[in-house]
Parts: structure tokens; sequence; C-alpha cells
DNA sequence: TAGATTGTTAATCGATTAACAATC
DNA sequence: TAGATTGTTAATCGATTAACAATC
């Protein structure tokens, strides 16, 4: 199989997020020339990438959008039955938790973990909220794919360590730390809030 | 000057990142080849990039870290003394306003806005939340920058139309609905965790 | 001065776009 | 069949890397 660049793999949600929007829509099938007016790509572009994974179209009719969406979802892991765990349960684990769909994305959120008396106990948008001393036997239980890393700065480090020792290969990092470098066998995906701020910055700076 | 890409400038908040880290460490100079070592890149795309703004080191001295970042955040633009308003205080909203400093981004959070009764009134983390019905008054008398769109998918079309009305042109944008196509000169910064989320699982999937 | 390191030009590499034969 | 649209190869474009003269 072709090498998948870092640019496309970040393309595969967005077309993920299309062909859910066709078929809620009610649309069957879609060309490449279509989706490229829809994502503001080249038709050329899209069929390149696709083709990087498979034959998913038909010439001279285009793709199946359920299809097409199903091959995707495949390829981005939404079928395999991944579980996670939000790990510190503060004010953006709560957000994750009350409003973050896991379920669209094929995620099973199971439970989250923190150090507070008065949230330890307590369910949250059918999660329960565990000890966090728990942590290493339930995840050594219940083979957890995941964790979404929303514990506060200082402990990040610490917490990710132990993360990775109780077997997780797969942070979602919401810390603004660095939690990996070493462990090359782990995935991290950060979500760098600041970043995204400091380019909307420079584009306002930029404007005219 | 050169054209500046959109590669190049999500780079430019990495740059911005090391620099406090080295500062906070007390670390004067720095070397684009030192630079190179933290961030994973090359130190000749550490120059070119650089280059694309300006001279800002010494042939065989390499950087002063306190000036670089002077001159990069005057490139991000957080010393314009820019502000924001958070509209949606639910809980991606208090997430925000209770977690993300504003300030270190050169940006000040001036106001909350809500439907909530239960809200609208009381201050978070210093913030005041107001009556979304406000709204339009406030954002003319106060001369805002940003506005931090976090209300429900439902009425964040609505939301995003009045506050542009209102002459709002800058967004960062934290639903999952597109709220920018016809108006060209409107900038969002769309924080698309879906993606996110999904390119960690692609990841997973494909691992091994 | 000698050593270090920049800024910049040229070379390479990779990603996007264009073109088109294959075929539904 | 004729029209449409794919998958793929080739051409173009842009971004990264290498090299090096300039110079602190």
């Amino acid at each position: 199989m072709v090498k998948i660049s870092q640019n496309l793999i970040r393309r595969m949600p967005k077309y993920m997020r299309v062909m859910g929007e066709l078929q809620e829509a009610g649309i069957t099938r879609v060309s490449s020339a279509e989706l490229g007016r829809i994502l503001g790509f080249t038709a050329s572009q899209i069929r390149q990438d696709f083709s990087c994974f498979g034959e998913f179209g038909l010439q001279g009719y285009g793709y199946n959008v359920e299809h097409l969406r199903e091959e995707i979802g495949k390829i981005l892991g939404t079928d395999r039955g991944y579980t996670a765990v939000i790990v510190g349960c503060g004010s953006i684990g709560q957000a994750l938790i009350n409003n973050f769909n896991f379920v669209d994305h094929g995620i099973d959120l199971i439970a989250g973990f923190d150090v507070n008396p008065e949230r330890i106990g307590t369910v949250m948008n059918h999660v329960p909220i565990l000890d966090i001393s728990e942590m290493g036997k339930f995840i050594k239980a219940h083979n957890v794919t995941v964790a979404v890393l929303a514990v506060p700065k200082a402990v990040a480090l610490k917490t990710a360590n132990d993360l990775i020792e109780y077997g997780i290969d797969a942070f979602w990092n919401f810390t603004n730390v660095d939690v990996v470098p070493p462990y090359s066998n782990v995935i991290v995906e950060n979500v760098h809030l600041s970043d995204s701020l400091l380019v909307l910055s420079y584009q306002k700076a930029n404007n005219e």
C-alpha cells in the first residue's frame, strides 16, 4: 500500500463528516467533483486520497455514500469497538463527558477518574466517576483503548506514566504538557487549544 | 514579503511556546540547531521559517530568546490588546473560562453571554456572565475582537450571524457547525475535536 | 583571528493537480 | 450506445532540506 501522509490522515475525518451529513440528508451517491465542491478540495485530490486505501467508487457513477462511509469508518477504526476513560474530571473532563459524543466516533466511554471525593461515586451523563486509586485495577480488567488526559498540568506527566504502566498506549491529551517523548510506541494526539487561538490571533493581525 | 504558508502559520505557535519555556528556564540564547532538537524540526526549516518574517538572529551567536519571543509575539498579534467574549457558558464555555489562560495569549476575556437565568449575573473566574440579549449593545460598546462560540449546535448559525451583524469578524468556533462559508472577510478558527479523536483512532487502528 | 551560526540560494523531495484511458 | 466518472500515470507546483558565503 502507498505511503499515507499526515495531511491525508487529517483529511480523512473531514470525508467522514461529510459522508455522515450526506447520509442524513438522504443522498445515496456522490461524485468526487461534488465532494470537492462541498469540502473545497479538487476532485483530483479526493480520488487520489481514496485510491491510497482502495477502490471505493464506480466509473460513470461515483461513490455510494453508505458504502464509502463504511469504508472510511473502517480506515479510521470506528468499527473496532474501542473504549475510553477520562482521567481528570474537572471542568475540561466534565465538558467532554457531557458534550462530546464518543459513540458517534465508535468509542465507548466507560469511566471517569478523579481524586476529588465529591466527584467520586457520582455518575455524569451515564458515565461513573471512580477513584483514581482504582484506575490501575480497572484498566487491567476492562481492556481500555484510549485514555483522555484532562488532569492539571502539575500531575500530567506522572499520570501519563502511570497509565502507560497500566498498559495504555493511546492518549487524547488535553494538558499542555508533552507527555510522550521517549515512549515511541505510545500514540499521543495533542489538543493544543493554545496553538489554535494563536493562529486565529495571527489571522486577525494579518487580515488587512 | 514572502508568501506565508498555512504550515508555517501553524508552526509559529510552537516556536512561541518553546521560547516561553526557554525564557522560564532562564536560557537567554538558542541556536536553530538547538531549537530543531527541541521541536523535532531541521535547523534549516527553522531558519527558513524565521526568515519569512525578518532577520531575528545574529551570525555566530544564534537567537536571543527574549527578543525572538517578542518578535514572534508581534507576528502572532499577542501584543495588540485583543479582547474576547465567550458566547454560550455551558460546560465547554465554563471549561474555557475556568481553565484557559487567555492572558497568556495576549487576549483579555471581558465577558461571557448565556440565556440561562441561573448563570446570568454570576461571575466565573473574574469574568461576568451577562444576558445574551445585551450582547449587541455590549459588543458595540466594548470593541470586542474575538467571539468564542460555544453555544449548542442548534443555535450556532443564528448566533454567529447575529455576532457578525454586531461587527464581529473573528470566531474561535467550538461548535461542530461550519459557521462561515459566504462571509469571506470573517475569520473562523474551528476547533474540531472530532477530527482530532478520529486521527487518534486511525493511528491506533494502524499502529501494528 | 578562529569558530560558530546565521540568512539565503540551489537542490531535492513530496504533495497536489491535470490529463486520460478504462469502464460502468 | 453515449455520457459520466473513476483510478492512475505524468506534470506541476510548493515545501523542505542541503549547502555555503557572509559575518558576528
